[in-house]
DNA sequence: CATAACCAACTAACTGTTCATTTGCTTGCC
DNA sequence: GGCAAGCAAATGAACAGTTAGTTGGTTATG
């Protein structure tokens, strides 16, 4: 008879994903620095101290966390480098689904700049897709470079997304359709239609 | 004979300037969680109580040091809503020369999402410009409505900066010129050239 | 002298991290 | 089946270092 969010018995694998649910809005809501342990702790109804069995300290809680976002998004979110206005329609459907993702990664930027520690596999993502992009068929000369394109092709897709430092303060779901349609066309112009 | 940064007599305004420059930097490098008062007054070479005296708090500084910073690119960077690739260019020139503009404008982003207070201008600049988009001659039908246009110029003009969420971490200033062309190149595909 | 600028020292609250101890599950044995 | 040993999971309380903010006095300036 289950009375509330934590198991009945033992199981550290339930402790650490619930812990990591919990991480993952205080970061993403507040950052490294700003983020609480205490916080994460009681959200996750888990001692504070098995963040340290299970993470090493409050960084590594927070590269695990990044991780597994990086991660999921890239699978989720496959690149179609023939298709560049789909996948930012594609990007723009998932980022507006998943508003936690870009303030994490955001935070990252901001806060992990130097440190080198990059989230599993992105600098690999990104190799890959301006290698995708500069082997694909492209009819037109005068192109865009291979990163130029590809930086341009996340910016309009994450371009209004709320956590984006353009976005007007009273941003409402209901015009995201418009919005959306607008960043496929605007690739689609970006890549020559 | 000056000995150090401090003036030599006691001079109100330029220990105000002094905080203030040291906050910039703090806050770029930090945001607020992470900033630390007692750093801002030892590299002001100022007592950091003259924070609360000339600021009020942490905050208060930090809401003059993004007032400042917002005030002086709306200034020097005059929006031409004829021109949205040279305004594009123009922007991504003082962003470039400006490291810690787009950092203070993020760390504002997403550490003061809720709190209603926003920079001096900004919401009504962003207002004139969605206006004057608005009101100025496109001649071909389909085109985007003004808030996406303005929001697509933005994310374009500040994608190759290394706050954006996007950037590899090898980024080198010498390709700037480049990716400069590149941007201007994508506005004047969006807006149809 | 009167006022405003400035400073050193202080404080109360908070934060990440550790650790000795307890709790409950599992396993091997009778 | 019943039992006790062994062990990982979980806990509560504390530690040591920091932090934003304050205060009372000192010093220059007009």
């Amino acid at each position: 008879m289950p009375d509330d969010e934590r198991g009945r018995t033992r199981d550290p694998d339930a402790t650490r994903a619930r812990l990591l649910r919990a991480a993952t809005d205080e970061f993403a809501a507040h950052g490294i620095a700003g983020a609480r342990v205490d916080r994460i702790g009681a959200a996750a109804k888990a001692n504070k101290a098995l963040i340290y069995t299970y993470f090493g300290n409050k960084d590594g809680l927070f590269d695990a966390v990044m991780d597994a976002h990086v991660t999921r998004l890239l699978d989720e979110v496959p690149f179609t480098p023939d298709d560049l206005p789909g996948y930012a329609g594609r990007l723009f459907d998932y980022l507006l689904g998943h508003p936690h993702q870009l303030r994490l990664a955001t935070w990252h930027r901001l806060e992990r700049a130097g440190t080198g520690r990059a989230p599993e596999g992105l600098s690999d993502s990104m190799r890959r897709k301006t290698e995708a992009l500069a082997q694909a068929a492209r009819p037109r000369s005068g192109d865009f470079a291979p990163e130029d394109l590809l930086v341009f092709v996340l910016a309009l897709a994450s371009a209004w997304t709320p956590a984006s430092p353009h976005v007007p303060p009273g941003f409402r779901a209901e015009e995201a359709a418009g919005h959306r349609a607008a960043v496929v066309e605007a690739v689609r112009r970006l890549v020559g239609a």
